[in-house]
DNA sequence: CGTTTTTCCGTAAACGTTTACGAGAACACA
DNA sequence: TGTGTTCTCGTAAACGTTTACGGAAAAACG
């Protein structure tokens, strides 16, 4: 069924070498032989085998995507990749690159599943995302010297990598701002108990911002919880208990602030009227929940094209003529004031 | 770097065609061996290099997931497929094999892209999405005879590839069932203008409800609309200012629904009370939007699963002793009574 | 002990490419 | 005409596997 350079090399009396030559446009092809070349491998369906190219180059022409669902994603499941995905693969297939998408199982140990994908040499480059505090699968990949980069930083690695991530301690800090300039000045803060490294710096941003103002850290308004919205629920109330109960919260994760804002709810009160609620990381949800949540939105479409351009870069297959280099970026996020503070 | 069959051969003195089978679990190599070179295997980190073994055994092990991100898309991003596509890469690793997530830049053709896959054999079979009603994708899947499966039914094609659809005429007619059960006679229908199948799907179950109870269609009631929050906003006052207004909406999107919500809030009608609102095919945001729209919920993460079984079924590498077969299925919707109507 | 069967392993071909090398033809130049 | 250069192409090796085949050694059998 399916044909191959011989095929093509036969049908028109030439040799294989010359085909494939011609097919790459490599420069010792007489122009005329291209042409016919080109018109026989339209006219026959040919295309060469991804798989004998990638054996005979040593590269696969494809990046992994990595990212690890939470568990009780199921229903749920972190629109936030998809725009990001978009952006990625967009980019990607402009250099001719094709994207592998590998999840893991929820809650699972990617470890594994990671070491596979180097060892077999599925792909020619790593994209990890929800990057961890500490990362086995960044210091795995730095160890065998597997290119990759990452969706976020961690402290795992020696930033030998490229890196695009948000600034979520920029965030933290100007959502008390925010919430300072509208009166407030017992803030909560609420983020994922997981080792994932954004929850380390919203605090951190959150810390320094409230230092600026004045005001100092009372642990009881600090909670961590599961990073979905059962999560939120779970923990919400336990810094409302506080001796000296909190006017505002901002939450670190959308899932996290709906599962709060049920438990509000409950307590009777009301987001945007009876306490004020911010949170990092914008998504649709935020959006369209009632009150509508103020929030800081990413540009993730832009950041999945620029991530795929610094991988690019820093690959020496696709870096430019000044040779592989490494790129890090931190881009900021806008803040969308709705109804919630 | 990567180590080879070679190497883990000549580090046990002993040929790489034993150290094959022995990794392969093939019968005619002694149980001592096998552990040997298995232990050796871990040792040096080696796994089968995926291209080698691809281009002899004629097989990727990888799929395909093609799916066409709509514009507009950049924010929003379908969540739709996120928990489906955790399902069916789940299912698929538990045979081994990988994920490819081809996308396609949003509404560009795919045909283009789908031809290098097939032609470049760069995975074993594709995963269709956003299967249209009559789609060239699987007119030309079937003509060159390329393994397939789809997620949503088509008119296209001879149905001798595996499809696993949701029941949209069922939910149609259920929906209209229930709003005629709360007093409703006046029941309008928004669909996407795309030639996306299930919009014919729905409306065919619209008709058969109204019908059952009936109720004459008037096409006054019936509109079409970008498959985006924008085109439900726009199209949704139409209906209302038909000569007799509806008092009752199904919307045949999630987006368009929510766009929709906004042009009725525009108008002064709250749904729930001056409106009645159903969404097929619900999401976390008909949840989480207020008030939350009442909305029938498929069952995403198993459906991935399913499929992926059903693809598998039907290719002769994995099929069972009994040899391939080919399913389709449509699987019911759930109801999920919420405060919309 | 001779014969047959079984067990185990090495050899080599094949999968479909790309590419280094070299060689013939055409051309330029003196 | 002789020499050097440029164009163009064919040859063959190599990438890392899997697997059909055959053969040597061991085991089983009478």
């Amino acid at each position: 069924m399916a044909s191959s350079i011989h095929d093509l090399a036969r049908h028109l009396n030439i040799s294989i070498g010359t085909v494939s030559r011609a097919l790459n446009g490599r420069a010792d092809v007489n122009a005329d032989t291209r042409q016919r070349v080109l018109d026989a491998a339209r006219q026959l369906n040919y295309a060469p085998n991804q798989s004998g190219r990638s054996l005979r180059q040593g590269a696969t022409h494809s990046i992994a995507f990595m990212l690890q669902p939470h568990q009780g994603d199921q229903q749920y499941g972190e629109p936030f990749f998809i725009p990001f995905l978009i952006g990625l693969q967009a980019k990607l297939a402009e250099h001719g690159l094709d994207l592998m998408v590998v999840m893991g199982e929820p809650g699972k140990y990617q470890q594994e599943r990671l070491r596979r994908v180097v060892e077999t040499r599925l792909v020619d480059a790593v994209v990890l995302a929800n990057t961890r505090r500490e990362d086995d699968r960044i210091d795995y990949l730095g160890k065998v010297g597997f290119p990759f980069a990452t969706l976020g930083r961690s402290q795992s690695g020696d930033d030998t990598y490229p890196s695009l991530d948000i600034d979520f301690e920029r965030a933290g800090e100007e959502a008390v701002d925010r919430l300072v300039a509208r009166g407030h000045r017992r803030i909560a803060a609420i983020r994922p108990s997981l080792d994932l490294n954004f929850g380390y710096l919203f605090l951190d941003g959150y810390g320094k911002g409230l230092q600026r103002h004045g005001i100092e850290v009372d642990h009881e308004l600090i909670a961590d919880g599961f990073i979905n919205e059962a999560g939120g629920y779970e923990v919400t109330p336990r810094v409302m208990l506080a001796k000296d109960p909190p006017t505002a919260i901002i939450f670190n994760n959308d899932a996290m602030a709906l599962g709060g804002c049920k438990a509000l709810a409950e307590m009777g009160m009301r987001p945007g009227q009876d306490i004020a609620v911010n949170v990092i990381v914008d998504t649709p949800l935020c959006r369209y929940f009632s009150p509508a949540l103020t929030a800081f939105r990413p540009a993730l479409e832009p950041m999945g094209r620029r991530l795929a351009e610094m991988l690019l870069a820093s690959l020496p297959a696709f870096a430019g003529p000044e040779g592989p280099r490494v790129i890090r970026e931190v881009w900021p996020l806008e803040l969308v004031a709705r109804d919630s503070d």
